[in-house]
DNA sequence: AAATACTATTTCGTATAGTATTTTTATCTC
DNA sequence: GAGATAAAAATACTATACGAAATAGTATTT
């Protein structure tokens, strides 16, 4: 085979509308734009995307597939409800059983690239802090998201970085956090549990201690500390439960 | 709401075409009548399956996103590679780090259900001695992704058994055998790490001692001795990847 | 009020066509 | 003949229209 001599007109290559259209309905799902619970109609997403059926059918079966959208037979697609409360302590105790460990592993594979992305990502979570609310919780559930995938990426491991990515734990989380703050603003503002949720999240004391948390672990995983990182971890991901757990069960009733 | 009176003409039940598609296509992916590494024409298939190519590119878009298909822009759909040494390493390390933790967690939570449930399951494995040959490592391997898929059932957890199923581990295995059998006719009948694959999985003394190994596993299990659940899971993963790496490494050359 | 019948809507799948891109083939140049 | 260029064929992707079958909603009858 001759070497090949043209990457230059591919300046600006194509990309699938199918693959667009699955970000663009995942965002409508993280959003709520389209609420949990809610049927997803392929017609009408096609008027209000200004495309055909065929790459929205493309997309939803992916977004099926990933658990985010249900299907029922000659019934259609709806998006799935939030997380029940045993789903949301199935999760954590999922992650509780790889994270440590990805973070005990990253501690051992570490190198300057991984040490420069760690102490990146940590940059973004203080700059989070300047933001104010609604805009502060969705940088910093999405620093979140990046900081652990980062870590089961470190790790090195395949099976890990995917099945934890396939969790979609922090679209779970967001989503969770609109439903805690539409709950506010509409149903029951006395509600003590959801109102917590806010409070461990928002600027103050708390949401500072999370970044303490990603801290000590990017801090362990720098400095090869296996045994520290793996326990950084296991603490945080445990507070992380405690911190989302009431507000959990309030929105579940 | 009303008690709705019909199930009994309802014997015929809907399932859509999609569906049915993907587990087509799925089969046929396991069974290497599409090889791994094949371009995957969704014109030939829809001709072949008598369909249209609506519910194929539906049941496509979910194999890619299980990771059995990979997309590329603008060329098309083709089948995965068998895996990678690093792959399959990676693999049951994950393994390693949820199916002893499932398989203790269901010991402490096993029920008569479950003790049945595992009894039939082993005596599926002992009838498929019975098979030779090629059917016999097929059922077996189905055997071995049952067990396990049921133990992580057992353990209540739901994110643990989805992304257990996730990883496909059996057909992985079940293609991995394909390929070494071919492998055995065409190319090197003489390459000895493969023939291992077949000797470990055969008949033979190894193979009854896969079959002890998940008796163990059952056994501790259906006791409620969570520690040794956990212990005989970990040695039996550890067990098969010893049993599986050779011919693994051999056919990655 | 419950069952039935009728209508409307929606889902699912088919068919077909057009466009963009890749792949192949053919042609040309050196 | 090697290698590039251009034309041609094949394929992927998207759009659109249509129809059958099921569900959902409404009205009618008992």
């Amino acid at each position: 085979m001759p070497i090949k001599a043209q990457p230059p007109s591919k300046i600006l290559r194509r990309t699938v509308l199918s693959d667009d259209t699955y970000d663009s309905v995942r965002s409508m799902i993280l959003k709520h734009e389209i609420p949990p619970g809610t049927k997803v109609n392929i017609d009408a997403l096609a008027i209000q995307l200004g495309i055909s059926q065929t790459p929205i059918r493309e997309a939803l079966a992916r977004l099926e597939s990933d658990g985010l959208i249900a299907k029922e037979a000659l019934k259609g697609y709806s998006t799935t409800n939030l997380l029940t409360v045993k789903q949301f302590k199935d999760l954590f105790q999922f992650r509780l059983l790889i994270e440590p460990w990805a973070a005990e592993m990253s501690a051992q594979r570490i190198d300057s690239v991984g040490i420069a992305a760690l102490k990146a990502e940590m940059q973004t979570a203080k700059s989070a802090l300047k933001l104010k609310e609604f805009e502060q919780v969705q940088a910093f559930i999405e620093h979140d998201a990046r900081f652990h995938s980062l870590i089961t990426r470190i790790s090195g491991n395949e099976s890990v970085t995917e099945s934890f990515e396939r969790t979609h734990c922090h679209l779970h989380l967001f989503r969770l956090f609109l439903a805690a703050q539409s709950h506010l603003i509409d149903d029951k503002p006395t509600d003590k549990s959801v109102e917590a949720l806010f409070k461990r999240y928002f600027p103050g004391e708390q949401g500072v201690a999370t970044i303490e948390e990603h801290a000590a672990i990017a801090d362990a995983i720098s400095t090869g500390n296996g045994k520290r990182a793996k326990s950084a971890m296991t603490t945080h991901i445990q507070s992380a439960l405690d911190r989302f757990s009431p507000a959990t069960e309030a929105l579940n009733k």
